[in-house]
DNA sequence: AAATTAACCCACTATTAACCACTTATCTTA
DNA sequence: TAAGATAAGTGGTTAATAGTGGGTTAATTT
C-alpha cells in the first residue's frame, strides 16, 4: 500500500526562543483529518530532520520489528535508527518543539526551510539546504536510471 | 503477533547514590497503561542493560524454550541470558535499582543514556554508546542485505 | 541484635506543556 | 476595490509535570 499523503510545496519560518516550529498550514491539514496532531521526528540521512505521520511511521516501525537482535548489523541498525526518532504533538498553534539533539544535528539557527517530500516532511538549515541544493546535482547517468523506473 | 510496544527516543539521566535509575516519562507511559510497572532487567548483548516490559519477556521465554538443550551453544546462550534476568518494578516516582552485577557489566558510572529499541530499552554508560557509534559503522555490503529485508 | 537493603514518603527545582494574546496575512463579500 | 472577517504566524505567561535528592520505616540478611 503506498502513502495517502501528499505533502508538498517549500516553506521558510523561525524558530523561536522555546525552540518551536510552526508547521506550515498547507501541510498541518492532512495531519489533522488523519492522524490527529500526532507525529514523529528523527534524523534525516541527510542533515536535516524528518517527520513522518504517525500512521506513517507504523508501517516503517513494522518493518522493523522484523529484525531479530541476535545479528550484530540488526542492533546498530535499529540502535541508530530509533534513538533518534521523538513521538510528538504540536500544539493547539500547530507548533511543536524541535528537540535540541536535532536542533544539533541540522545545524538550524533561526530560521528553518521546510518542504514537504511526499510521505514525510524535511527541517533544513536553509544555508545548507542551498548548498546541497548546488552540489548534489544529479547526472545524466542517474537521470537515466531514474527513468527506468519511475515514469513522469 | 509482534510486540505492541514502540520504545523510541533517548534520554540522558542520572544514577544517584542509592543506585536508582528514572525510567524517562515518554517510555514509562507504555508501562502503566499495560503492564503494572513489572518489567525484566538482563544484559544486554552489547555492553549495555536491556530492560522488557514483563509480558514482552513471556514472549521471549516462548522463544527460547524452542531451542535444545542438546546444543552447546544453545546451552551457553540460554545460560547467560536468564541468569542475569531480574524481575522488577518501579517505585511510585518511576525508579527502579539497577543490580550492581549489571551496573559493572555496563560500567555505569554517574550519568546513563536510556534509548528506546521498540520493544526493549537499553541502559548505556554514555561514553561507551558514543565510543560504539563512532566505531560500529554498517558497511555497505550490510546496508544492501538489510535492504532486501527491510523497506523503509 | 546489628547491619544492610528495600519500600515508601515528602520535598525542591527546572523544564515542559497548556493557555492566552497580539500582529500580519489572506480571503470574502459588499 | 475597500472593509470586514477569518486564518496564520509569532511571542510570552502560567500551571503542571518530570527529574532529582534525601529521610524514615519495614523487611531481610548475617
Amino acid at each position: 500500500m503506498s502513502s495517502q499523503y501528499t505533502f508538498t510545496g517549500q516553506f521558510t519560518f523561525s524558530i523561536d526562543s522555546k525552540n518551536r516550529i510552526n508547521i506550515p498550514a498547507p501541510l498541518r491539514k492532512q495531519f489533522l483529518t488523519k492522524d490527529k496532531k500526532t507525529f514523529v521526528v528523527t534524523r534525516g540521512i541527510d542533515q536535516c530532520a524528518w517527520i513522518y505521520p504517525i500512521n506513517e511511521w507504523n508501517f516503517i516501525q513494522n518493518e522493523l520489528k522484523q529484525l531479530s537482535s541476535l545479528s550484530k548489523t540488526n542492533r546498530i541498525f535499529l540502535r541508530n535508527h530509533l534513538r533518534h526518532a521523538n513521538i510528538l504533538k504540536f500544539d493547539s498553534q500547530g507548533r511543536f518543539v524541535l528537540p535540541q539533539s536535532l536542533i544539533d544535528y541540522s545545524a538550524i539557527k533561526k530560521d528553518v526551510t521546510i518542504i514537504g517530500v511526499l510521505n514525510k516532511i524535511e527541517i533544513w538549515n536553509p544555508n545548507l539546504l542551498r548548498k546541497i541544493d548546488q552540489s548534489d546535482e544529479i547526472d545524466d547517468q542517474s537521470y537515466e536510471e531514474l527513468s527506468e523506473r519511475v515514469n513522469i
